[in-house]
DNA sequence: CGGCTCTTTGACCTTGCTCAATTCGCGTGG
DNA sequence: CCACGCGAATTGAGCAAGGTCAAAGAGCCG
């Protein structure tokens, strides 16, 4: 986990004009270039949608699932329960995520997903998917590219769970929230953004308790590297943040280039 | 994670016959059927090996892969490098695993691959996978799951390192190994099995000191749970063990049906 | 004005870490 | 055959990060 640089690039495009609203199609032009075909089948993927409420069980354990699930808007996670009811979230979804691509290939859910805030989600069914890995292999790709960039956050996460102090890891995934969120326009170059998230979730994601969740953050805030008031956060010094979680925004992989 | 069984099936079909020797198709006939065509892609694609010895650094950090690593035989493992030299193992590749199947769509690797034994690997040129998605888009789905089920492993790593004491950490993953080791016939049905890897590597992949890491070991192997000596491993009561570690296969998808 | 959820605090405990030293297994050269 | 070297496993002692339990504030909504 060397970094070679600690800024998210600056050079972020813009990405305006058409479809620069729809996060999902964002979350691909961000990483490749693709054709008016396939930008109009991303657009349509992500047309229809119903929305769900806070705490809503939009995945369940156990299930097999028919169709896949896109995030337009509102938060997410990925949770995993364990025997005497403690709890896992294994990964935080926001709007423009493809949450459950990998239900596509899962023959059974092994854990559920769960709304954080109220959400607009599209439903892909699986035929369509599968469909589009024949007709278009590159946007297949792509998705498949979705699913692997989760993967590298997976790892990452790891790496702060295993040998990250409660604090830096507590850094590295507000860092990854920040850059997430504004690749998808959803965070400003202040280092502001929303965060709909509960200590105890946040505790939840961390593996962390709830107690130490909370003295972690006020450390945070002590030392000046976080404000976080009702959802609203803010990384005032972001050299310092990124250089404390040991944050490098490669696995993201938030480069164009040919998928 | 709540489990609905413990047991691993014990109906695992012994898959003999033509190509039954080669670990990474057995890897994929586990999970679905297979054209006759497409097995004999599977079998060129494990065709040329090169030989590597242990602690040889297959994939670099950094570097943009032109081709994908398939591992034959012998261990490997992903490494995460922090600042300070301290290192998180973030999965542990055994026979038949397309190790690096997820270069092919990364832009540059955030972390590294290194042989934990001798190693036979084949290199698959990334040209060559891409074209397979575009003329055999169900092998290329099969690839797909691959990473998929990398991905849970992930999780599955996340949820254990997160919300499991030490012992039973460990025994998740000692379970994770048994399972997946047999899948590719390289684990006996009373749960022996070969591991090949130290403490030190343990305690990487854990997120422990080695210290602690020698101290469950020896708690596992006071409650009758574990025998490991020089490589060779035994869980003696494996349902005590798959309780004690919460272990439900089902994340591992080694299940055959249509992807 | 409750009632509810979320955040914060205090006190005390325990798991797991660090540092430092032995011991063991095993291959090598004498 | 045996001393030596070396990495891996093991042990001991003291420490610290993070957990648990229980209660007290704060913010918000009906």
């Amino acid at each position: 986990m060397a970094r070679t640089e600690h800024e998210v690039p600056d050079d972020l495009p813009k990405l305006g004009g058409a479809g620069a609203a729809n996060p999902f199609l964002l979350n691909l032009l961000r990483r490749d270039e693709l054709s008016a075909e396939e930008r109009a089948i991303a657009l349509e993927l992500a047309n229809v949608s119903n929305e769900y409420p806070e705490n809503h069980e939009l995945v369940s354990e156990g299930e097999r699932a028919k169709f896949s699930i896109l995030l337009l808007s509102g938060f997410a996670a990925r949770v995993n329960l364990l025997r005497d009811g403690r709890r896992q979230i294994t990964a935080i979804h926001v709007p423009g995520d493809f949450v459950d691509l990998h239900s596509l290939l899962l023959e059974r859910m092994d854990h559920s997903v769960v709304t954080l805030t109220g959400c607009a989600v599209a439903k892909v069914p699986h035929e369509r998917l599968r469909a589009l890995t024949v007709s278009h292999p590159h946007l297949a790709r792509m998705l498949w590219l979705l699913t692997v960039v989760d993967a590298a956050i997976y790892r990452r996460w790891l790496v702060a769970a295993g040998r990250l102090t409660a604090p830096a890891q507590v850094a590295h995934f507000l860092c990854e929230m920040f850059v997430r969120l504004r690749s998808v326009n959803h965070a400003a170059d202040d280092h502001t953004f929303r965060l709909p998230i509960s200590q105890t979730e946040l505790s939840d994601a961390m593996g962390l308790s709830v107690v130490h969740v909370n003295r972690t953050l006020q450390q945070l805030r002590a030392e000046g590297l976080l404000e976080w008031q009702s959802a609203q956060v803010r990384l005032p010094d972001w050299d310092r943040v990124t250089d404390l979680a040991e944050f490098d925004p490669t696995y993201l992989n938030l480069v164009r280039t040919r998928r």
